[in-house]
Parts: structure tokens; sequence; C-alpha cells
DNA sequence: TAGTGGTCTAGACCACTAG
DNA sequence: TAGTGGTCTAGACCACTAG
């Protein structure tokens, strides 16, 4: 049963109590002197187990005090999206390319003037050889970026911008909605007026929290895959 | 600037040098004996540092080999999601408690027998006095558990179930769909037929992975906030 | 075989809490 | 003041990698 090392034997066995209600929240844990007692071993072993259930989120510590069981977060979700694999997408066409003048709302969106330009560019993408979603794309235009590459093949929103920003400090934000259908996205998808798109919108900041994009994905209900699970469930625990 | 405990500092430089760049995705990084000797600090300390930096999703590593930058996970967000929040709840009103007898879906769904008997609760949501949110739930029906609570007031799906499963391993899952109104919530949520609805889809499932509740919530859409942000921007780096 | 990461020991000093 | 968690040291032994 158990060749894990002390301490994940220990986070283990914790998190069993916690999860069978042993422990609730905002219950105290024994301390590391206690656990290091009942364990046989050196309180460094046992606040090794400590922080790995902190950094799970199934406790938290207060200097001086103890160990607490945290409540756990029952509001927070792992979602998975990116255009490609949120529908499945065979082929991809390409509408336009465009430097425009932004709009009021685009203005607002990346916070830029009315007097930049931005860089539009719209793709049609197919799953099955069917038109499933309309794909628009806005960037702030810099002179020193060439965009004939966006023509070549699709790329992510995110895939564009990581060429000129920080990797892991990208901030990334989704809105998720479900909207009706413009007239000519109707045609474009060749649906019927009163089919319902999920409309995701993301925006993409820099590590100075500056917009660096902005994208509204149109999608197909039926071909729309958007699927969330608990925060949990992934966590290095058993698994299924 | 740094009154950084050592292991933090090391996590926090190296953070940037892959943020920046200097090391890429796929980059060893340097051994743990030869950052001690850069930091004048022992393997151990280093170690916490790399620990960290693991758990925090920037590296892994190779027992005997190093530690190596990760792909960065483009493609998960963080969800926050529950009925009240999601909507703005101000008030709700119950429309119905049922034992019934399971569809064909529901059995699917909830993995039952068409024998066994299922609970149906239906409630209607308000945010500031308008019908803005039709929330059908469906739980297994046991005989041991009263459900005259339920009539009561209103709970959350995983609130609801919580009570006889365990605290963190309740495994949840979410579909996110937009859909076109039955004439019969167009009634109850006083709209036209052509309005788009979110539909939200959540499944909980206990820890032997076994299903114990499903929940379908229909919210219009102008009062739906479904907002999801990047995994990394809410690790305890920088904060705005 | 030299170097790497993974775990652990037995201590130390410190900041913090609470009676 | 006793007990708690947070950090750190200077070592040890082990499993693993790669030449």
């Amino acid at each position: 049963m158990s060749n894990l090392p002390i301490y994940l034997q220990v986070a283990s066995d914790l998190k069993e109590k916690i999860n069978q209600r042993g422990y609730k929240p905002g219950d105290m844990l024994p301390s590391a002197n206690e656990l290091a007692a009942q364990y046989q071993t050196t309180r460094t072993t046992i606040q090794k187990g400590l922080t790995t259930l902190n950094s799970e989120g199934y406790v938290s510590s207060i200097h001086g005090k103890g160990y607490f069981v945290r409540q756990p977060e029952e509001t927070k979700y792992t979602l998975f999206f990116n255009e490609r694999e949120c529908i499945a997408v065979t082929r991809t066409k390409l509408l336009q390319v465009d430097i425009i003048t932004p709009t009021q709302e685009l203005c607002e969106q990346l916070r830029i003037r009315k007097s930049s330009r931005v860089i539009l560019i719209r793709w049609l993408l197919y799953s099955e050889d069917i038109p499933v979603a309309h794909d628009v794309k806005y960037l702030p235009y810099d002179r020193g970026k060439p965009l004939v590459e966006a023509e070549i093949h699709y790329a992510t929103l995110p895939e564009i911008v990581a060429k000129h920003a920080s990797l892991f400090s990208i901030k990334k934000t989704l809105r998720i909605r479900a909207v009706k259908a413009l007239p000519s996205t109707c045609k474009l998808l060749n649906i019927k007026e009163d089919q319902p798109l999920m409309m995701i919108e993301q925006k993409l900041y820099n590590e100075k929290n500056i917009p660096i994009g902005w994208g509204q994905l149109f999608i197909r209900d039926d071909y729309c895959n958007l699927v969330a699970v608990s925060s949990y469930s992934n966590k290095p625990e058993f698994s299924f």
C-alpha cells in the first residue's frame, strides 16, 4: 500500500481525515511537533508534508498558532479553452486582415487612443468542412511587428501575442456569453437567425497589465465543447 | 526591494528569467549545487525554492538529470461558478420538489436503474425582482435523506451534496452551452422565444466517481456573469 | 563514475501567539 | 513564558542518468 516517503504519507493521512470530516474546516491540525512524535520523524519532514498540503489548498497556517483546515473552494473550476480545441477545427479560412481605425469600444477594450491603429484578423473555422465558428481578433498595431505571418496559418490569440510578451506572466481573461447571431454571421455560418451562438470573448494583458489583444469567437453551440472540472480533482491524489 | 527568504528569492529570480526568455521551455536550469554556490546557501534551501517553482507550474524535474522549464499551460483557465454568484441572486422562489421516476436521460446521467427514484427540485432565481434564471436539480433518492430542508432555503448543488460526501474529494464538472429557451422557460422568465439562454449543466461525483447530483441552470445572458482567468495570474507573484 | 535530484536528520535561531 | 510555525544549515544516503 505505501512506499510513499514519510512527508507524503503524512499529507495523505491528513487529507483523508479532512475528507472524512475527522478535521473540519476551521479546525486546527496537531502541531508539527506532535506529528513528528506520532510519525517518529523530525519536524522538518512534517513541515514538508504540511507545506504540500498547503500548496494543494487543504490547509493554511497562522504563524505562531498552527495549521488550520481551509474551507474548500467550491466555486473554483478549471476550464480548458483554446480556439482550436474548443471546436474540433479541421480547416481554417482567412476572411480578412486589415489595419483599421478603432471604434469607441475598441479604444476602451485595448485602452488606446482614437488616433492609433488596430490590426483586425477574421477567420472562419471549419469542423469536418462545416463552417462552425467566426473568429475575430484585434491587436494594437505597432510598426515594428510584421503581420504578414498572420495570413499564412491560423494561430490562437495567446500564440500570436506570445512572441512579444513574457511567457508565464501573460494574463488572460475569458467572458462567456450566449448571443443571437447577426445576419452577417448567419450567412457565414449558414444558420438560421434564431440559432443561439456561444460567444467567447478573450482579452490578454501583458505583465504591466496593459491589454495586448482582444478576440471574439462566435461558435455554433452544437459544435462547441466548453467544459470545466473542479480544481481539486486534478490534484496529485488518487487518480482513476 | 527584497526581504524575501532566500528560497523565495531564488524562485523569484528564476521565474523572472523564465518570463524574460532567459530560460526557454525545455531548457535545463542550473543544478541545485550550482545555484547553492551562486546564492551562497545550502542545497536544501535551493531545493525548497525549486519545489515551489515546480508546484507553481513553472518547472518540472527529472530525477538524475535536472530541472526543466515547462511549456506554459496556455489552455488552462480558472473559472468561478456557483449558482448564486454567477447571477446576482436577490430572491429565490421554490417551484417544485418531487420524487419522480427517472427518464432515460436521467438514468444515464446519474447511472441509476429505471426502478429507482429521483428527487427533482426546481427554483426560479431573481435578480432585483426580475426572474433571470431557472434552476433544475436532480438527486438520487435515498430513503435515509430527509428532503424537507430543500424547501426551506435555496442551496447550490455542491452545498446540497456536501452533507453526504467527503469535502475536498467531490468531483464537479460543468458544461456550458447556449440554448434556445423552451416555451415553458420563456413564460417563467418572461422573455421572447428568440432570446438566447446560457445553460450551465453541472454534475457532481463522489470519491468513488459515482454521480450524486445533476443540475441544469438556464440563465438570461444579460444577467449571467461567467468569467475565467488564466491560471498563472493568481499565483503568488506580483499582485496589482 | 561523477553529477543530479529526492528524502531525511538533528539541530539552530527567529517571529509570532496567547496565557 | 511555553508553544507554534518559518527558515536555514551541514551533513547523510539513496535512486537515477549518462558518459
